[in-house]
DNA sequence: TTGTATGCGTTATCAA
DNA sequence: TTGATAACGCATACAA
């Protein structure tokens, strides 16, 4: 049933090499006899075997991304960046996902297995020394994104989220004229968490505000679990001025809906700012003072990185910095 | 560089079958044997070559997801659905997704070009008339994700909307007592938009509430050109005591939000109402009124259907219907 | 400019 | 229970 090369190239009364010449580097070709090959491929609807051309070119023109979940705006932001890319330069882009039980090597074992793939771009949120030595034994093309597996020498891109978050905290500090800031992050293991948190010290120190260990809270980037952070807490911090960081949008969402609900007006009372500038952040009311984080851009130069690596294999490894930047909005008030 | 069966069978002193039986049917082959083979394999780190794998099984284990669009959470749960349940069955999934310059034939041919996939899943959400002609073509096994695309004979995931949406246009007259419902749904091409059109004339028919054209708008499920629609026209649906039915949660979020921008509440003053019950459902306040779709279920479902037709070819054409259901939650309303 | 022949790494058939 | 060998569909070095 399905057509081959030699189909073809009966029908064409030519041999396959001819056809395979005229896939691939057209012009050594004679252009009468390219013609009719080129007809009898269109008429037979011949599409080259995908397999067989890879088992001589050991190439698949297929992309892996392994993401750590699939829920939420962020992820998704990546994957349609990475998608559109993909497509334009020709490759295909097969997903992975970290399914709860995962550990970092399941993932990756996952996508190399099918050794198919010509590259592969994995996050890392949480770095632990397991998924590292398991990175080191890849050989497939490999873009490391957001995080920063230190001796390897893969190509990565990263947020420059610390230069983001300070000027978040500086923002609130300096023009806002917070006394206080709530630092409510992921876990205590998450990359992005460590950077911001290292922004949220350094910022603080500098502007010689004091931060107690109670002012910082981890939790799971989720809405519902930082509404209930929120609900317990949202009073003393109102009474005490502060402003509060969340680590995401959802979870700042997630303040500012507990805050409401037991009567304290954002911001007036009391600034809640989030992090990303997905979609959501335009949702809440007050709109939401963010820092945003190029997501789709993750995606699309990973993919680029990943090709440029494909066409040049002795390309030094690249580390791709993607700027983020304070967008602020309403969230965080502007007079008190 | 790559290790083949044939390092294998030499480093465990075989023939390249044998190696090959114990990867494929282990019981025949010699318990020793096997062992020394398995061993070999292991000190090599051999993986089998998927591309002469695919090309004797004509399998590659990969499944396609093509995809309207990659934007918002109602997509990326389908994606997140799809993803988990491939993975269970032992099977890779291949992301493609519309770009705005395509029509539906260059997205199929963009997947069916790889001839590698096993199976196509595609979310048709317009049907045009091209994109039928085209599905027809396909000879790879397809599921027809949300729409139903008549005369072709595949298998397909379709949810039950106009019975959910009808549920809640129901509620909406019979328990809130409304007596004007505006509708505001996507493109009119739109399938989704079409059967809950569908839904919302029968049911007011049978309420024997005339329907006024000026209550019937085509959006496109976007947050900001229903807040956009909203901020015009909120003050009079609110004048007449109507309620407002969005096609998705996003749109319900964006006339919410032009309500009480204008300072007219919800639902107090204006009943809203969305589909879908994405996350966005609960993060609005009132939070959301809306209809269930079991996003993430499709995905898995189209899975499930897509690798019982690669196991029983034969198989005669199953649409699976899932349902959607009533959420009753606060955006309604319940006294006026 | 075109054709012939070889090999890519598997699985499957058939003999041993 | 094992091994030799023929496909599978394509690209390519080499010959014509």
């Amino acid at each position: 049933m399905p057509v081959s090369i030699e189909d073809v190239a009966k029908k064409a009364d030519v041999s396959i090499s001819t056809v395979s010449r005229v896939l691939n580097r057209r012009n050594i070709v004679n252009e009468k006899t390219r013609k009719r090959v080129e007809i009898a491929i269109d008429e037979l609807g011949y599409r080259p075997n995908v397999f067989a051309r890879g088992l001589m070119l050991r190439r698949s023109n297929i992309l892996a991304l392994v993401l750590p979940d699939l829920h939420g705006e962020f992820y998704s932001e990546i994957i349609r960046g990475a998608n559109l890319r993909a497509r334009e330069l020709g490759y295909q882009l097969m997903i992975s996902s970290v399914v709860a039980s995962d550990d970092g090597s399941t993932v990756l074992s996952a996508v190399t297995d099918h050794s198919l793939v010509d590259g592969i771009a994995v996050m890392i949120s949480e770095v632990d020394s397991q998924t590292r030595t398991d990175l080191a034994k890849v050989k497939t093309p490999l873009v490391i994104l957001d995080s920063d597996v230190e001796g390897v020498k893969h190509d990565s891109v990263v947020i420059d989220q610390r230069q983001g978050a300070a000027a978040m905290f500086r923002h609130l500090i300096y023009n806002q004229g917070t006394k206080r800031i709530v630092f409510v992050g992921g876990l205590v293991t998450n990359f992005d968490t460590i950077e911001r948190l290292a922004a949220f010290h350094s910022t603080m120190d500098e502007a010689n505000i004091p931060i107690s260990s109670n002012d910082i809270f981890h939790l799971d980037y989720n809405y519902q679990t930082a509404f209930e952070l929120g609900s317990k807490q949202v009073r003393e911090w109102a009474r005490s001025r502060a402003s509060v960081f969340a680590a995401n949008d959802e979870m700042a969402a997630g303040i500012i809906d507990a805050a409401i609900e037991l009567g304290i007006s954002v911001p007036d009372q009391l600034a809640v700012v989030g992090f990303d500038d997905t979609r959501i952040a335009q949702m809440t009311r007050p709109r939401l003072t963010t820092v945003h984080v190029p997501m789709s851009s993750m995606g699309s130069s990973a993919v680029d990185l990943l090709c440029q690596r494909l066409d040049d294999p002795q390309r030094p490894p690249t580390k791709l910095t993607l700027q983020s930047e304070l967008v602020v909005r309403e969230s965080c008030g502007s007079d008190f």
